[in-house]
DNA sequence: TTAAATGCAAACTATTTGCACGTAA
DNA sequence: TTACGTGCAAATAGTTTGCATTTAA
């Protein structure tokens, strides 16, 4: 009989297993790493091969965010991304595609199928311990500042 | 003089004036290879240098929407991006960061720097098109349909 | 004068592909 | 039974790095 669809193999059932054990954003590498484990002879190929059909079947999630790998999540709640810049966490943040999708207006004939917010800046955690650090230089005054950039190429110019 | 900061070269200039011109969000391949027609020595390692000063000097955005080579847009008004999933082409869309923000409850301690929103659907053209092409299926009707794939992977269930 | 930028080549990381064999349906 | 999936290895992208030389400031 002829399926004409994706199969339910036991690596594809692991590796969705992985994403929803830790629901840690975690890379294809991330995942052929924890597959292993359980089943050793599991290959990469088969790993982004179980990665894409998930993703086809709407069960997973690929989140990109910057020019490192490709991330996936089991989360297919409304939800977007805030990427921390400092420890590089993704956390999962609640929203409502509804009001999102009043807030910008759509040219005309374009149709839209799916809404994705990503936020980038400080967690809790790094926020936090960043505060601390510049209270405490503050506080003594001796420390050599990290050379900072200044961005000369603001008053850049196309050639004419 | 210790500037201490980015340098204004010949190649930034360029490579800043490429982003400018035709605005159809390249990738550095793509922007090396414009590049390369005017300043037949520039090199790759250089054209990355160059993207990532324009951007660390907030005159360029780095736009990452799926597993593919990252874009660049030199566009810095507030706006969001549209992936058209049949052509790839990007489009920029007006929206307004600030009810943006409004919709969605970051938890207590984040600090968001950045608000990435990013649309997939069809484009005007694509929607277009690929609206005639079912008008003329359900005409003529004898249309071998294209094997569509049955995510049979839904009834998927984590190993206990 | 000199830290920063360039060009080139080599290294790396992420992802894809071809193919013989295995297996879910 | 057979189209689809797996594992392996090799091939491709995409991006980064080391280094000698050049250059913006």
């Amino acid at each position: 009989m002829v399926t004409n669809g994706y199969r339910l193999t036991p690596q594809r059932r692991q590796v969705y297993s992985i994403l929803l054990d830790k629901r840690d954003h975690p890379t294809a590498n991330e995942v052929f790493i924890r597959a292993k484990q359980v089943m050793p002879d599991i290959s990469m190929a088969t790993v982004y091969n179980c990665l894409d059909a998930l993703v086809e079947c709407g069960l997973v999630r690929q989140v990109n965010l910057d020019r490192s790998a490709t991330r996936f999540c089991p989360n297919m709640e409304p939800h977007c991304h805030f990427f921390c810049e400092k420890c590089g966490q993704i956390y999962d943040i609640d929203f409502d595609p509804q009001s999102m999708r009043a807030n910008v207006t759509i040219p005309a004939g374009f149709e839209v199928a799916h809404f994705g917010l990503a936020l980038r800046g400080k967690c809790v955690h790094c926020a936090s311990v960043s505060n601390l650090e510049t209270a405490e230089e503050k506080r003594s005054g001796d420390e050599t500042p990290m050379a900072v950039k200044e961005p000369v190429l603001s008053d850049i110019a196309p050639r004419r």
